[in-house]
DNA sequence: TATGAATGAGCGTTCATTCAT
DNA sequence: AATGAATGAACGCTCATTCAT
C-alpha cells in the first residue's frame, strides 16, 4: 500500500504506462494492461502508485521532465537567432522521433479538464510552459540587448506565440504523418526572426 | 398521431451535451447527466443518437461547425494584412467569449487517440484544419501577388504556423485566465507580418 | 387500453407474433418487431393485448387450437388401428408442413417454467394434452371392445407414450431436417399396434 | 502469492446456476441471483465465465453430462429386453428424483431456438441424442441377432420413438406431478417389446 | 382509433482496488 | 515484497409500456 522505494521497478512501471496510455488513452487503458506490459502482477502497481490517476500523473511528470531535458541540452552559441533555431530544431526533432507519444500530450490536456485531480495537471502544465516561455523570452531579451532584435519586440508575447507554433506543428505532424514539421518550423521561425530583426524602416 | 418529434430536440440534446462534456470530459460525463441537463429522460437521448460516442461526435461536429462560421464572417478589406488581423481577432475573440468550451477541444484531441471511432474524429479534424489552413495560405498568396508580402514567403508553412500560434494562445488563456490572448495574438501577428513584408534589404 | 373488438386486426397481430416469436423466441422478440411485421404502430398492439406476455399467451392458444383442429379433422374409419395411423399421419404431416413453428412449442414449454404467468401456460398445456390423450385412450378402449387389441392393454398409459413418441419425432425432425419423421412414426406405430394386438400366445 | 483459485468454485457456480436457471429460466434469472445463490460476488462469475450465455451453456453441458453418466451406469444382463427395461427405469427414476431440474431441459430447447449461440446448443443436443439413440438402436440390433426380436424391426426408428416416449413421459410428470411416469414407461415399453418380439404369425 | 416519441426501470458487464496468501 | 482472485460500484444501453396528439 505504501509507496515502495525501489526506483528501478517504479520506472519500469512508468515506462510501461507510457506505452499503454499513449496507445489507448487514459480511459481506455486498464491497469492490467500496464501490469502485463511491465511483466508484473496487477497488485504490484498499487505498491508503487496509489491509484490509476496517480500513475497517470507520474507518466505526465516523466514526459514533461524528458521534454525539458532535451530542450536544455540544445547548445548555446552567442548568436540568439542561431540559438532559437537550434532550440526549435531540437524540440521538433526530439518529438518527431517519438511521435507515437504525442497522443499522451492530448491525454494530459484532457486530464486537465476531466481528471479528478485536474488541478495537479493544470498547475504542472502551467509551470512547465511558464519555464519554457521564460527561457525563450529571456533569449529574445538577450537578442534585443545584443542589437539583433528590434527594441520594441514583446518578448513574453512572442515567446508564447513561438512555442504555440512549435506545438501546433507537432500536432499537425501527428495528425498527418506526411507533414514535414521540421521544414515548416524553420520557415516559420525565419519569418518571425525577420519580423523581430532590427530594421532601418519598418512597414506594416 | 403520436407526439410530434420536436426538430429542436436534437439540438437541445447537443447543447446540453456541450455543457456537460465540456465540464466533465467524455469519460467523466454520464448519459444521465446529459439527460438531466437537457431535462429529458435517459432513453430519449438514444432516440436521437446511437451511442454516447455518437453524441460526442455530434458535439464535435457542432463545435467545429460553429468555429468555421465565425471565421467565415470576418470581413474582407482589400488589404491582406488587414484581413489577417481581422481574422485573428475574430477567432480569438469568439473563442475567448466561450472559453469554458475550450476544454472540449482537448477532449476532441483525446478522442482522436483513444476513441473507438478515432478515425472519424481524426479525419474531421484534418478536414477542418485543412480548410482553415488553405484559406489562410490563399490570403498570403494574395498578399504576395499584391506586393504586400515578399515573393519568397512560404504560404502553406506560414499558414500552419500562424494557425498553430492562435490555437496555442487560446490554450494558454484557457490554462491561465489572466493571460491576455488578444493582445498577444496581435503582437505576434505584427511580428509575422513584418517578417513577411516585402523589404528592400533582407537580413537574417 | 381496453381490448378492442375488431377480430380481424387482432388475428393479424397474432399471425405476425407467431412469425416473430417463432424466429426470435419470446425474450428475443421485441414488440416493435411484431408491430412492423403486422405493419401497424407499436401502440396499437397495446389496444388489443395488455402486455407482451398476454400477446404471447394468445399466440400459444392459437397454435394449440390449430393443432387440435387439424387432429379432429382426421377421418374415422371403423378400424381403430387404421384411425390411429390416420391420426398419426395427420399430426406429423401437419407439423412437418410448418416445422418452422415448432420452435414456438419450445418457447411455450419454457414459458411454463419461466413466465410470470406460468400457471396459465401450464394449465392450458395440461388441458390440451389431456384432451388429446383422452381421445387416443378412448380409441384404444374402442379397439379393445372391438377385439382388435388385447384386453389387458393400458389405454391411458399407452396413449401418453404414443403421443410422446409423436412429439419427440417432430422434435427430432426440427433438430435435424434430414430426419424422416413420417416414416419413423409409421414404423413405431406399427410396432406398438403389434404389441397391442390380441394374440394367441404372448411372450415377453 | 494471491488467494488460490478454488478449483471447486467453478462447479459451485454451475451448481448455483442450475438451481437459479431451473427456477427462473434463462431470461428471468439475473447474474446477481446466481452470485447470491453461490454466495460470491457478482464479478466473480465473470472470472469463470465469459457471459451469462456462457454460464448457461456450461449448465447445459453439465446437465447433459450427468444424464449420460446415469444412463451408462445401468447394468447389462445378456437379455436385451431386460436391459432396455433397466435403462428405461434408470432414466425415468433418475430424472424423477430431480424433476425440478426438468424445466432446464425446456430452457435448453428454447435456447436452441432463441439463443445467440443457438448452434452450440443445437449441435450439443444433437450429439447427445444421437449417442443415446445409437446405443438403443445397437441394443435392438443385438436383440435381433439373439433372436429375441423380429428381424424386420427398424432399430433406428424404434430407438427414436422409444427415447421420445421416455422424454415425453417425463415431461408429463413434470407438468402433472400426480402422473406416474415410471409405471407408464414400463407399460409402454412392454407394449413395444411385445411388438418387437419374434412372433409365429404377425398381424397388421 | 391509431400512433410513435418519450420514458426509466432494469440488467449485463467492466475494471479499479483490496487483501489473503 | 509480490501477486491475482475476489469484489461491487458504476454505467451504457434496451425495450416494454404510456399517453399526448
Amino acid at each position: 500500500m505504501a509507496r515502495k522505494a525501489d526506483p528501478e521497478k517504479k520506472n519500469n512501471i512508468i515506462a510501461a504506462a507510457i506505452r499503454v496510455f499513449s496507445q489507448k488513452g487514459f480511459a481506455g487503458a486498464r491497469i492490467i494492461d500496464v501490469a502485463r506490459d511491465a511483466d508484473i502482477g496487477k497488485g504490484t502497481i498499487y505498491e508503487y502508485f496509489q491509484s490509476k490517476e496517480d500513475l497517470f500523473f507520474a507518466v505526465f511528470q516523466q514526459v514533461m521532465h524528458e521534454s525539458e531535458i532535451s530542450m536544455a541540452a540544445s547548445g548555446e552559441s552567442d548568436n540568439v537567432s542561431q540559438n532559437l533555431k537550434s532550440m526549435g530544431d531540437a524540440l521538433i526533432s526530439t518529438w518527431l522521433d517519438k511521435l507515437e507519444l504525442y497522443s499522451l500530450v492530448m491525454e494530459f490536456w484532457s486530464a486537465t479538464t476531466a481528471s479528478a485531480s485536474r488541478d495537479r495537471f493544470k498547475s504542472t502544465f502551467q509551470a512547465g510552459y511558464q519555464a519554457f516561455r521564460q527561457s525563450i523570452a529571456a533569449l529574445i531579451r538577450e537578442g534585443i540587448l545584443k542589437g539583433e532584435f528590434s527594441p520594441d519586440c514583446h518578448p513574453a508575447e512572442v515567446a508564447s506565440g513561438l512555442i504555440g507554433m512549435w506545438d501546433a506543428l507537432l500536432l499537425q505532424a501527428w495528425l498527418d504523418n506526411t507533414f514535414d514539421a521540421l521544414t515548416s518550423s524553420r520557415v516559420c521561425l525565419d519569418v518571425m526572426l525577420r519580423g523581430l530583426a532590427r530594421q532601418e524602416d519598418k512597414g506594416s
